[in-house]
DNA sequence: GATGAATGAGCGTTCATTCAT
DNA sequence: CATGAATGAACGCTCATTCAT
């Protein structure tokens, strides 16, 4: 009732773009499911935020479960594993403290997919995210024995970090930005893996490409 | 908190019926909520479970989610706040790996709860949970000037530890006891608080057997 | 919006009765699939018809499938397999023509359950009851070799019959009564079945037990 | 009716693939409609086993029921009428049991089409075919007052051996041919007919190769 | 004229919750 | 007081159909 008269000032959502249309679903999608989890959100939801008619979800993703993976794929910072490897803790900081996260509601991806684990198949996901982004590149930089598991310690760091910063709220991490981090961490990351680790990078390193 | 002086006039059998009803629903509701998350949990589930009419829920907790508040109250370990100081670390670190989480499907609570993170009742929850546990006790032990920062980062760690234990699976981690990341916790803990920290703990001291 | 004052007129609908609302939805669901077939009966049409809310049907029946498994289960008429077995074909006939099937919307519930016959359980139902009454009690009847088919042909007149006369309502058969069709179908039955039938039966013996 | 005399016209290509495509639909309705009925038969089905898009179906046919109505005439099989008088019978049911109903997905349309019975204008339309065929055939040929009356039972009788065959699929007359039900139909329809009637058909009488 | 994006009603089903007995 | 019948809103999803391009 409120949007009656909105399609004076809407400035340029073309209609009847199949493209456009999928795009706005899923932007939708994005957020509604990283800020209310899976089962909170309903597809009447995801279609009222875009402004769209409902049916054209399942026209165009199939169900609302293969919406929601396609959804939460997240395309990793691009250059996060690029770059100088002394720097790649400090960027991975970065990633979750500096980088821009509006698309998923301001959260970490990953911390916003915690909403939806009760299902296997978001745990999976999730699984493979933190591997793929964190432990995996982690070990390749521990050196000596148990490898594997303070690749984890530090990957399950970044992950906390991220879940004080955006959902507990801890008021000192809320705040603070990567460079108030980045001496904490590289002392602890040097200690762990074994070998000195620089506590900024030069870059960015992680702007999503999106 | 009405209950609380019901024990004098109880006429010896109904009025215990009642309370074990009442906490076969919490047990049960506690576990859903838990495993499945609050939305993927339905009253009748949690009857079910309990072999209860789902209306006793109702009855006795006035809606699922007055249900849920008080199912996701968790009494913190007795004892981790006790004992030598430069235990608490390792202490808490049994916490997160090595205490008997059962009643809560497994995991440590505050990850549970991560599930239904998109109630903001929930999120309260956590947010009071890991203050209370955690960043608190670490504030007061920290020395030097961002002491809540580095209070909150060794929390984060923690949580952290938690989840990539038991929601995301990492397989070094998931397999790991307490005993095993002691001595990286020790040395991280005694870096970040400028103190030194042990990495092994005497007793429990967080038995909270239910 | 015509039923908010039928309250007051509505004789004897017990309200809250399990047993009441359960036969209620059951005796609307006959003559809607009966009427209509499966698939253009909704299960919301059928509460409506009941005067009952359309989530019950799940409450009490489990399924919309299951309702209709209930509903299209035909108690044959009893008596039709006893009495003289030279007046079987005329009882049958009576069951066909003279039977009141109003509980079915006036059809014979097999001629009714054609209309569903889309689907493979609503086919092996019809194939059932088609042998159970018809097929299987003529075959014991008829002499000579090829009795399965000379069964199967008389049984397939008597479903023939109940189409023409319902479904198609050609004129002749749609005003027929039993006694009408007696001597030729005597005549044929009893030179199908190699032994002499009677035209007439001494009683109803179809009298629907429900 | 708009199409009738388009053909004179036409710039040779395009008009033949809209004629092409309006036929395809129409056949692929025939089949669908026969076997699956009205209501289990959705136009997107159709529009796919036609390979074209949905909304020609509209543009062709103007809704789906009218597309059900064209789909639904039969082309009764040329011959039926003509040909010795006494082998009518005989060629009736060779019509109903040995003809190539495989445009209708094998079964007789009569009896595909009381899948849809539940829809009045398909009721119509079996009426109107029963007499067409059999009825108004079968009372031409016979003797005596009751005509209406024996034509309609022996009409009956040919569709109930249809539905037995394909819808019920009672063993014996499913495997059957015309041979070998000629004998006893030959001599009932001889007893109902008061005329004598030939279990045999020298040609088939009703190919409608289509 | 043909394509396919869009629509809105309706489907079977489950939900948390209320109310009568 | 407890049981369970009842309720109505909402769920994910499919339907026949229309409209813009």
């Amino acid at each position: 009732m409120s949007t009656i008269d909105d399609q004076a000032r809407e400035p340029a959502v073309p209609k009847r773009d199949r493209e456009a249309t999928r795009a706005r679903l899923l932007e939708a999608a994005r957020l509604r499911f990283a800020r209310e989890g899976y089962d909170a959100t309903s597809v009447r939801d995801i279609a009222r935020d875009s402004g769209v008619d409902a049916t054209l979800i399942f026209r165009y993703f199939g169900s609302k479960k293969q919406l929601f993976d396609e959804a939460s794929a997240t395309d990793l910072p691009a250059g996060l594993l690029e770059g100088p490897q002394e720097e790649l803790v400090a960027r991975m900081v970065r990633t979750v403290v500096d980088h821009d996260w509006t698309k998923y509601g301001g959260e970490h991806p990953l911390v916003a997919m915690l909403r939806s684990s009760a299902h296997e198949d978001a745990r999976r996901r999730i699984r493979e995210e933190v591997c793929a982004t964190y432990v995996n590149a982690l070990r390749d930089l521990a050196e000596g024995e148990d490898a594997e598991l303070r690749a984890e310690l530090l990957s399950a760091w970044m992950v906390g970090i991220g879940i004080l910063r955006s959902v507990v709220g801890t008021p000192a991490l809320a705040e603070a930005r990567a460079a108030d981090l980045a001496p904490h961490v590289a002392a602890v990351a040097t200690d762990l893996l074994g070998r000195p680790m620089s506590g900024t990078a030069d870059r960015e390193g992680g702007s999503s490409r999106t």
